[in-house]
DNA sequence: AAATAAATGCAAATAATTCTCATTTGCCTA
DNA sequence: TAGGCAAATGAGAATTATTTGCATTTATTT
């Protein structure tokens, strides 16, 4: 569903993007992995659209990983594992977000809640096997 | 239990300074507590040392907010109460974390788990009074 | 076609963190 | 006690992810 004019032409291709990964990428990857087929999208509008996406709702930010922000089109809670060896990020589909603990802060500290974030860190598979070949 | 010699008196005040407050601190908010009883402490000192307790596992990341990273001297798996109008950082005793879905997700994937992070963001009770207020 | 508004590229600015290197400090040994 | 050694530190420069200013492009409206 391209957009109708050619307005917003690179930033849909900048959301689909994202949507397109399993990869929760940083803003550096989107532009590298956008680059073979858009070579003019500038990294700064890569920036820009994202913390735009981000205003509207449409993505989500996972936080810093080595420095380095990462994002996920996907918004509904889930599960995230982190290597902290190469940085991937996983979904832990298998795994469910405690979302009945929302309202149990909400009455113990009077806080309201919005998001929940519960994450893993580790070594993923991958690097697992890559330390016994090594 | 000041330590014996003069040698780790800086190092000392840096880490015993994280585990007397509550308010998860970066570095920066670390070097400002201390500046009135250690006002020779430097800034590179406190982020160098804060490197090294992490990877002596003394103390741990709880990631960024807003850009800045923050530490908490109590590495027992705990949740957290982030607001995203303040920045403050609050324990939440309350909730315990889901330590059994560590071997399921172990399990599941075939992952080497480390840590486990359970976060909630929102507001927090002062703002949202205050937003009332004002 | 002109006017207007939004989106973008480029490069400079920003800011948290890290690094370099000279200096200080404490410890150990002769 | 003096001298040597290694660790720790301060100061500021360097690094680097991200943001911003501004001129330009692009699309829409009149």
């Amino acid at each position: 569903m391209e957009p109708k004019t050619k307005q917003f032409r690179k930033r849909s291709a900048i959301l689909t993007c994202l949507q397109a990964t399993h990869l929760h990428p940083s803003a550096e990857m989107i532009h590298e992995m956008l680059h073979p087929e858009h070579p003019d999208i500038s990294l700064a509008t890569v920036y820009r659209n994202l913390t735009l996406f981000k205003n509207q709702g449409l993505i989500q930010s996972l936080g810093t990983v080595g420095g380095i922000e990462r994002f996920d089109a996907n918004t509904e809670p889930h599960v995230h594992f982190i290597c902290t060896n190469c940085q991937a990020i996983l979904d832990l589909p298998q795994i469910a977000v405690p979302e009945q603990l929302r309202s149990t802060v909400e009455e113990a500290t009077g806080c309201q809640v919005g998001e929940c974030q519960l994450s893993f860190t580790g070594i993923c598979q991958r690097c697992c096997q890559d330390e016994k070949t090594a």
